[in-house]
DNA sequence: GGGTTCATGTTAACCATTTAACAGCATTAG
DNA sequence: CTAATGCTGTTAAATGGTTAACATGAACCC
């Protein structure tokens, strides 16, 4: 088998870190910097400047050795590796609570994720329109998938009908599924998923504020002695 | 300074599987099934089982050594590591389209975080009705985390009221923060913030597709010769 | 009852990621 | 022109997490 493509084979830690990078990176080309150094990115992000400079060494050659990073330079770079250079076009599947307002939410199309069609089963539903999409009967999916060439698609259908939904959305060609269902999806290995799980979130955080509030009581404890 | 309290110097790989152990089991119990191996449990979770038993071993003593664990033994101790073994009152602050979506989602109140209120500054909002919780004004903000014993708060305003907020939610006693607004919270350590951030999740993802499609025009142009 | 099987708890080996260290280039001041 | 400083790219060390290995206990079968 061929050697794997240039800048894929990235640790996941790594690739979670580079959106990161580039919305700092935006935030400073806003204000207008032109130059930053290894160790004020790293240090305005909490982490280390080593670790910085070791991610984007993964992908080599931003800047002259010697010299700062140019914004201008690494912020069409990191969208390049990120895959967002043009535009990624999108669809939501399942247009309930949480499908409208990830509809309504414009960010997605700032970061280069435009909405090119919104899919429900609902009657009820279909023609209701979010930020000039209209929501869609399912039977349209497949041509708008095709048509508008859409890679990715974001999951907000009940757990129960996921992975119905999923053998589709792979059969017209998916690539990447964003799943806000809370269960495993199964997909063929040429078919990116990843899982946002509320409840793993909440739960987490959940444990680290029980811990927060065991160790106060002790502190109390302490101190009545 | 003292030792750790028992069970919370654990990585947080670890920490992040717990909520799906917990999971599993409570789908285990709901169809009858008394005992589970970790050969099982972990086969069903994508994981070895030898990673499973070690996470547990953070906490010690689930089992008899020599038997499979018990569904109904794990559930309720997983439930008091989490920190959910008593229910986990929860407001959310900022009633708009992502608040809305978490006031109306069900199983977050099923899995142990019932809503205790949800608040904004928009007098439009006030007083709507998602699923037996009224949105208040934040006037009463203080009070109800008071009154109720709330101890996380889910932040949902936009960005540039994050901040401001978070301030206020500190104030009043909130422990735990499950923040949406796509930006870092400054807060004092004795507080625990969780960031969900859908530009990362999303991004990271078209890292992947980005792979995965120059992979296949690899493998496209390989076949071609 | 002894051997076989299957289980966990625990420790040790392994692997990946993070951090530190340093070589080498660019700029600036003297 | 040289020394000093500040920077990156790169490699090496340290850390942390994952996986394998094994000692030991319980049940079952013959
Ligand atoms: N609401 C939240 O805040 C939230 C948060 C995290 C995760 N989730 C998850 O996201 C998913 C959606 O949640 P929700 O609150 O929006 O639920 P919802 O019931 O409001 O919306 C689900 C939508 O999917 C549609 N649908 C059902 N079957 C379909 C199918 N086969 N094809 C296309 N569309 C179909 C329904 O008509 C409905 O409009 C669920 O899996 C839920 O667990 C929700
Ligand atoms: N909509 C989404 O799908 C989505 C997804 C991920 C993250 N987010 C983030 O979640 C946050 C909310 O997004 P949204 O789409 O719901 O926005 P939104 O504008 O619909 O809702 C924000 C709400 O916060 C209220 N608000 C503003 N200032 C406040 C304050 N000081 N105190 C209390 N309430 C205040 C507003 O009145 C409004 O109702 C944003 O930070 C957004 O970036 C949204």
């Amino acid at each position: 088998m061929r050697k794997q493509r240039k800048g894929c084979d990235v640790p996941d830690a790594t690739i979670l870190r580079l959106p990161l990078y580039l919305e700092k990176l935006k935030l400073l080309q806003a204000i207008g910097v032109e130059d930053v150094s290894s160790r004020q990115l790293a240090e305005s992000l909490d982490i280390k400047a080593s670790q910085l400079r070791h991610d984007f060494h993964y992908f080599g050659g931003f800047s002259r050795p010697g010299r700062p990073y140019q914004v201008a330079k690494l912020v069409p770079a990191l969208e390049k590796i990120i895959g967002i250079a043009e535009p990624v076009h999108t669809i939501i599947v399942g247009a309930g609570h949480l499908g409208q307002a990830l509809a309504n939410y414009q960010n997605l199309d700032i970061q280069g994720f435009p909405i090119k069609g919104i899919f429900d089963v609902n009657p009820k539903l279909i023609g209701l329109d979010f930020r000039g999409s209209v929501v869609q009967d399912m039977d349209e999916m497949e041509t708008v998938i095709k048509d508008q060439g859409v890679k990715i698609a974001i999951l907000t259908v009940p757990a129960a009908h996921a992975q119905a939904v999923t053998e589709r959305l792979v059969a017209a060609g998916i690539v990447g599924i964003f799943n806000f269902a809370p269960m495993d999806l199964k997909v063929p290995t040429t078919v990116a998923v990843r899982n946002e799980r509320l409840a793993v979130g909440i739960m987490s955080l959940s444990f680290k504020v029980k811990c927060i509030l065991q160790s106060s009581e002790n502190k109390e404890e302490a101190e009545e002695l």
